[in-house]
RNA sequence: GGGCGCGUAGCUCAGUGGUAGAGCACUGUGUUCACACCGCAGGGGUCGCAAGUUCAAUCCUUGCCGCGCCCACCA
């Protein structure tokens, strides 16, 4: 045993434990008989560095794993990386960048090639800052996304995918991202307000032609009328104009139908070729809004794409993948005549859409900001622009690449999530999947209920590829391998599909994938499903709906039984964290500074469910007073002879101190396995941190101080081991220290604490101990506030007086003598019938017990301490002497609560009358 | 526009149909042989506002005020 230094310093003994644990393979021990536990980490990026979120995120799981593993059982918490796509691609991308390269100054392997070896160089830093937090994970079995294994599984579920019809390729319109050049899904995608305008242009009717056009008000009386040869149309992008396909209006507004039917001239381009599109009706268009009709450009516009398929207007593709104005194709004299053609009925082709390019020479090849103000410009020029306003307009940005997502038609892979969705559904109604907490559950089926096909292809290099072949007729093979694709297409020459898979959509494999699947093994018998997901809210649709989709129908089960979300981090003043902000707070600096047990145990505490957590670094320190604490309560009981438990059941105890203790720590270990049952780690920290400092230092040393006999010690080693125990979920360093530092008789503990057990509730709290103990604790507690009030110096021993020699409280004062003159500087109590005078008095439980000061009493200072205590008791015996006056409460309320507030009554009038008696005595 | 959440002590947060709790901060005090990253004692809240339900509301209902988040295709 070596004698532990003053101060507890974590840094040395967070890494040494954690080197020691995972050597020693004491994250996963063989326990293949008992009942499986299973958690999967969320796989971290590859590239990604730990922030205050994973810290969160984490404890919370290794709490919950830790405590699996302490109650026997086969705990397994999966853990590895992501390959995150695109974020790993923009790393390396910008690497190049430093070098003065491009990507595509590589072929695609040799950029691939380029990424696996910067992820060989850096892609362990997050595992090794997951290690200083303590995650006592299944490192032994880390998986990577993009593993051997885990890639297989991701292919095979593409391909069943397809073949059940789940996964199939369209032409529709995706959110594409210009930086990135590939497509991204609805998810991906952040809609933000921005300061934008609103062009009002004429687009004039064909042949000269006019009409009457009439506004009225809601009564029908007319409010404005006159003869016009256009039709008004508001846009917020101009340049999208040359890529309409018709002018829509409502079918009920009266002010269009004399021209419903009538072809109008988009007002931009040479006026040779200028095209006519005809005046539809459709329900979409808002009368109340704008002019009440409306442009339609279904390849550059995701409402006006729906009109376009309901009413089979054509769709031209404007731009190309940068979203510049394409440059490609025919002429615009060309393509314009032959879109008029077809605008007049001439059948047109699905390959129109990207054959032809509408795009007037003047405008090719700019970028689309630039087009918009010269379409601008030319309109006004022309003087065929009404108005232009000032307006918040909601425009789509790239969560990632921060750059204006343009809608485009494109060919890409879907994936059917609708269906997918439904067992989902069903599985949550049924509570097969249990979200806690609850309040999230309107969210998510708000979500699924409203799920669209989920874009699964991107036009990346680094990632999983889409197990796709093409023959030259454009006739698709889906398949494990080449080979087989090539037998199903008979030997046709083939070409592999160019994209990968979205990234989530092999993360959404990761609760079944990494356990072994499709191979029936043991594991995924065991450990499949999960017992319990956590994670933030914040990727709640990115990646919990998806596992449970997939998992729905790949293993026609429910990933997890639970689904914990949790807030997230913000910083002390509630700001959401960023880099921009500059208000980060770095988990490792915090560790660093602090300790990780003092980190995890703030965030464990400040878990509360559904609520975000404002992290506030006094906090942090306070935990970690709260380690040195137990830290310094382990040397006090190491000098005093204490060591590591004999037994794992609680010792006999006959003195009441012990019988006590023994009963809180029951009471403990039932509020700390409730905590668990609910998930309620604010719960959990603050059940084992009260009784740790409030009751086992505070008061359980105090009274045992300088009485260590063979019981109390005994069963002070119990207690401190318990505590152990139970705090080692939330601070596993430290506890594990002192777990070691506590041997028994010189020999060291047979196994570490991360493999102790949980311990079970087979004592039983002893009301008698703990009515003597609380009486005693109130004796204490009442001399001590006496004397601080009166300012009695620590010198003067203090006699107590028992007032009408109630022989039980003399008995108790006698017995713990030696404590009281310790803890209160008191002598051994004397019986009277009378208050003596010039004496200060307490009451305890009924009996007065007074304290005969001699002339060292400050006869004002106790008068105006009484007063207090008197007013006190006065305030609430007459709010309770009023609530059982008032008939209706008597008669109507519980019978409990109006025996309580008897009770209470008479408690609290009895008490004020000792007290004013007390006063009385002092003259 | 729809949905969710929050407003309780100076700060950060728990909580309950029967007149409120914690940590930190604050005040006083203490060098008692574990710990000043400590001990002891103490001050501090009409539980956002209003109405309703109830014998009783901080807790339930409704409305309002303030704050935050998520979702959404009004050109």
């Amino acid at each position: 045993m070596s004698e532990l230094p003053k101060t507890f310093e974590p840094g040395a003994i967070e890494q040494r434990w954690y080197a020691h644990w995972e050597q020693a393979g004491l994250f996963r021990p063989e326990r293949g008989q008992e009942t499986p536990w299973t958690i999967v980490m969320p796989p971290p990026n590859v590239t990604g560095s730990l922030h205050i979120g994973h810290a969160l995120d984490i404890t919370l799981q290794d709490v919950l794993t830790r405590h699996a593993r302490m109650q026997g059982k086969d705990a397994l918490w999966v853990v590895g990386t992501d390959h995150a796509g695109i974020a790993t691609q923009m790393v390396v991308e910008r690497q190049l960048d430093l070098e003065q390269k491009k990507r595509t100054d590589f072929t695609r392997e040799q950029f691939v090639e380029r990424v696996w070896a910067w992820k060989a160089e850096s892609g362990g830093a997050i595992t090794g800052q997951l290690r200083r937090l303590g995650a006592s994970c299944d490192w032994a079995n880390e998986r990577f996304t993009m593993d051997e294994g885990f890639s297989r599984a991701v292919t095979q579920v593409f391909v069943e995918l397809y073949k059940r019809g789940l996964a199939f390729r369209d032409k529709r319109l995706v959110n594409w991202d210009p930086k990135f050049q590939s497509a991204i899904s609805d998810l991906e995608v952040d809609n933000r307000e921005v300061s934008g305008h609103m062009w009002h242009f004429k687009y004039p009717l064909a042949g000269g032609r006019t009409y009457t056009y009439v506004e009225r008000d809601d009564d029908g009386k007319v409010l404005f009328e006159e003869e016009r040869d256009y039709i008004s149309i508001a846009t917020t992008r101009p340049e999208t104009m040359l890529g309409d396909g018709a002018v829509a209006v409502h079918p009920d507004d009266e002010r269009y139908r004399p021209i419903v039917g009538c072809f109008c001239e988009i007002p931009v381009g040479p006026k040779a070729h200028r095209r006519l599109i005809p005046i539809i009706t459709d329900t979409y268009p808002d009368p109340h809004f704008g002019s009440g009709a409306v442009k339609i450009t279904g390849a550059h516009d995701l409402n006006d794409y729906g009109v376009a398929q309901r009413n089979g207007i054509p769709m031209y593709r404007l731009m190309d993948g940068r979203a510049r104005m394409r440059d490609d194709g025919p002429s615009y004299a060309q393509s314009s005549e032959r879109a008029k053609a077809i605008a007049h009925g001439e059948p047109a082709s699905a390959a129109d859409v990207d054959a032809l390019n509408l795009v007037p020479e003047a405008y090719r090849g700019l970028d689309r900001y630039e087009a918009r103000s010269r379409v601008v410009a030319d309109i006004a020029a022309e003087d065929l622009m009404i108005k232009v306003e000032d307006k918040q307009v909601m425009q789509p940005f790239g969560d990632r690449s921060n750059v204006v997502i343009e809608p485009m038609l494109t060919d890409q892979w879907y994936v059917d999530a609708g269906t997918l969705v439904k067992p989902v559904i069903e599985a949550t109604r049924s509570d097969a999947i249990k979200i806690v907490p609850e309040t999230w559950s309107k969210t998510w089926f708000n979500w699924l209920e409203n799920i669209q096909p989920w874009c699964v292809s991107r036009q990346l290099w680094w990632g999983h590829r889409i197990p796709a072949w093409f023959d030259d007729n454009g006739n698709v093979f889906v398949a494990q391998s080449e080979d087989e694709a090539r037998r199903e297409a008979g030997d046709r020459p083939l070409r592999q599909d160019e994209d990968v898979l979205d990234t989530w959509f092999s993360s959404a494999l990761w609760p079944f994938a990494t356990l072994g699947w499709p191979e029936a093994t043991e594991e995924l018998k065991r450990h499949y499903p999960n017992d319990v997901l956590i994670s933030g809210f914040d990727i709640l649709f990115f990646w919990d709906a998806r596992m449970a989709m997939m998992g729905e129908e790949l293993t026609r089960q429910a990933p997890w039984k639970t689904l914990y979300l949790h807030g997230l981090v913000r910083d002390a003043h509630g700001q959401k964290m960023s880099k921009s902000k500059g208000n980060t707070v770095d988990p490792l600096g915090l560790i660093d500074q602090y300790g990780a047990d003092a980190l995890r145990f703030t965030l464990a505490a400040m878990e509360s469910q559904g609520r975000d957590i404002k992290l506030d670094e006094k906090r942090v320190e306070g935990y970690r007073n709260f380690a040195t604490k137990l830290w310094n309560a382990a040397r006090f009981l190491q000098m005093n002879g204490v060591g590591a438990s004999t037994s794992i059941a609680a010792p006999p105890a006959e003195l009441p101190v012990n019988r006590w203790i023994i009963g809180e720590v029951v009471a403990t270990l039932a509020r700390l396995d409730k905590a668990f049952a609910d998930l309620r780690f604010d719960d959990m920290a603050d059940a084992i941190y009260h009784f740790t400092w409030g009751t086992f230092c505070d008061w359980y040393v105090e009274l045992v101080k300088g009485a260590f006999d063979p019981e109390t010690l005994a069963v002070a080693a119990w207690a401190f081991d318990q505590i152990l125990v139970m705090l080692h979920p939330f601070m596993p360093f430290v506890t594990e220290e002192l777990w070691g530092a506590m041997p028994r008789d010189g020999e060291q503990r047979p196994y570490e604490l991360i493999v102790a057990r949980w311990p079970a509730p087979e004592a039983t709290a002893d009301q008698a101990a703990k009515a003597e103990i609380g009486s005693l604790v109130a004796v204490i507690a009442e001399a001590r506030a006496m004397r601080a009030e009166l300012t009695i110096p620590w010198s003067a021993t203090l006699t107590p007086h028992v007032i009408g020699g109630d022989a039980a409280m003399i008995g108790r004062l006698t017995a713990n003598a030696a404590t009281l003159a310790r803890m209160a500087k008191l002598a051994l109590p004397v019986a009277a019938g009378a208050i003596p005078d010039g004496s200060a008095q307490i009451a305890v439980e009924g009996v007065t017990i007074a304290f005969p000061l001699d002339d060292a009493i400050d006869l004002d200072a106790e008068r105006s301490r009484l007063s207090k205590s008197i007013a006190a008791a006065h305030k609430d015996r007459d709010g309770l002497a009023a609530r059982l006056a008032n008939p209706a409460f008597t008669e109507r309320a519980k019978p409990e609560a109006v025996d309580k507030a008897r009770a209470d009554h008479a408690e609290r009038a009895a008490e004020a009358e000792r007290l004013e008696t007390a006063l009385a005595r002092l003259g």
